[in-house]
DNA sequence: AGGAAATTTCCATTTTTCGGAAGAGTCTTT
DNA sequence: AAAGACTCTTCCGAAAAATGGAAATTTCCT
């Protein structure tokens, strides 16, 4: 009966303006004032750490009096500090909602006991991580005691990401993405060399993913970066999709690959199956029946 | 003319008013719009990581229809995510903005190959962290190889916080605030025993805290966790102040908390002065001369 | 010191936001 | 399986909050 809907214009002609910010969310649903704030936040990078107001607003195309409004609203809230120059750079309180990120799945914390242990009986570093777009996102780690690790330290911690195509925990999840995301994800990747084996074509890629899948883990053989290799095993969920990878990673002068493979994979995949299993997967599941 | 400059006392009210937590600064500059988008990320935690728009509309006290549009626009941007069950939870975007301010004071950039080579030459595990609030911030961190160290790896990350008044680097910390701010810390705090030695009186903490000034450097005896032992030095910036902490901490089971200051300080103070130089700290400044 | 540039405040205009109510879904109960 | 209860989502006029130009203030540079 309301079908007329009116033919207030509302807004949609923002004039000739194209290039909003980021995203061109022009829909009256939208809150304007939280997008415009949130891309104040965004324009603190780790190349440009601190900015003054009118940077933020030549960057943003704000005026510098609606600029200075988000600011201060946000060094009230504690997301942005003002240093001694009058510049404001982003507010320690932000790592918190980094953590809670990082924590907001309940992953690590049904993981961690896993991980450490695994670490504890074979003595390599373990990893888990995510897929978040066509990065790998690392969630959580347990690092080795071993000396000689230290070689392949990437520097990794909680909250690091790497890009999927060269490593085996991105290799393993994207293997097991929908085939939409899956093509998302690739039209997005650029393959660029990082290790002499570097899969750099998409088409081998997807041949990898193939045999990825098939074989239910993955491996990384200098991949990522020279005389690094690694093994991953999925993690899946209640609902059977795979949410997270279990990683072991080693310098090629500590172990070779297929000993790395045959040794330590067993254990690997029964990690990844005994974290699956606290998240509430049934390899069988006969709940149809 | 405009001495008076109305009855609003612009930013003097940081004291008083504690917390306006959640409600409003209701203060015409301020962004209402930013305030409760902002707030919404807030209701995220750690215990209540996933919610409705009903729960967070009534923890926050507005419509349902107003949070569902800030909601949606938080999706929009990767800040929440929404989950099979309808109920929202945050985006792994919000990661990045963590890892950006911990990143952003260059602290960790420039800290990071020094802490590295402590590691290396010692074996402990060595850390760096700032104050923020009654809390310190774990920046960095360099773990050691050594077996047993897992007996007090307490799951820290940078990221992580810990109460700072029984911690050698909290300590080390609280010790270099300016007097007033040292106050307003003091009165934020509990003393809660955490360990055999924790200092769980305000006015034995400000005794240690003048010795820690005088001493230069900052122990902490089981004051954390039993059988915890753990040194701290100061990095200050060019500008001579102390900017953060670099610690070095070990089971009681692998040296004597004696040996760790005697043996293991100097060299605990020295990576600390490098870093100090590092950023611009000048021991004998003579600039005014 | 003096001038340029940036930050911060002010204010009338009007756009964006607000929230009740209605429309869709979804899950629970009978 | 159908009705009921609940939550999520959309719509819209009313109104409050945001906007940006200009002025006042402070800081920085020469």
């Amino acid at each position: 009966m309301p079908r007329t809907s009116a033919n207030n214009s509302k807004n949609s002609d923002y004039g000739q303006e194209p290039a909003w910010s980021i995203p061109s969310l022009r829909e009256p649903r939208y809150s304007q004032s939280l997008e415009r704030g949130l891309a104040i936040l965004g324009c603190f990078t780790p190349e440009r750490p601190v900015l003054g107001i009118a940077d933020i607003a030549d960057e943003l195309g704000m005026s510098r009096s609606t600029t200075h409004r988000y600011v201060i609203t946000l060094v009230a809230l504690g997301y942005l500090e003002q240093g001694a120059s009058r510049k404001y750079r982003l507010g320690l309180r932000v790592t918190d909602l980094g953590m809670s990120a990082l924590n907001s799945t309940g992953l690590r914390e049904h993981s961690h006991p896993y991980l450490e242990e695994l670490r504890q009986r074979t003595s390599y570093t373990v990893n888990l991580s995510v897929l978040d777009g066509s990065e790998i996102l690392y969630v959580d780690r347990a690092r080795s005691f071993r000396r000689g690790q230290s070689k392949i330290d990437l520097g990794l911690h909680p909250g690091s990401r790497l890009p999927a195509y060269c490593t085996s925990m991105g290799k393993l999840l994207m293997a097991h993405l929908p085939e939409s995301e899956q093509r998302e994800v690739f039209s997005e990747m650029k393959l660029t060399k990082r290790g002499p084996n570097t899969i750099t074509s998409k088409k081998a890629l997807r041949e990898e993913l193939d045999e990825v899948r098939e074989a239910g883990f993955a491996v990384n053989d200098e991949e990522l970066a020279p005389e690094l290799h690694s093994i991953s095993a999925p993690v899946r969920n209640e609902a059977r999709e795979v949410v997270a990878a279990v990683n072991m990673a080693a310098h090629s002068s500590m172990i070779s690959l297929e000993e790395l493979v045959d040794a330590l994979g067993p254990h690997l995949v029964s990690t990844a199956d005994r974290i699956s299993a606290r998240l509430g997967y049934r390899r069988n599941d006969e709940s149809k029946a």
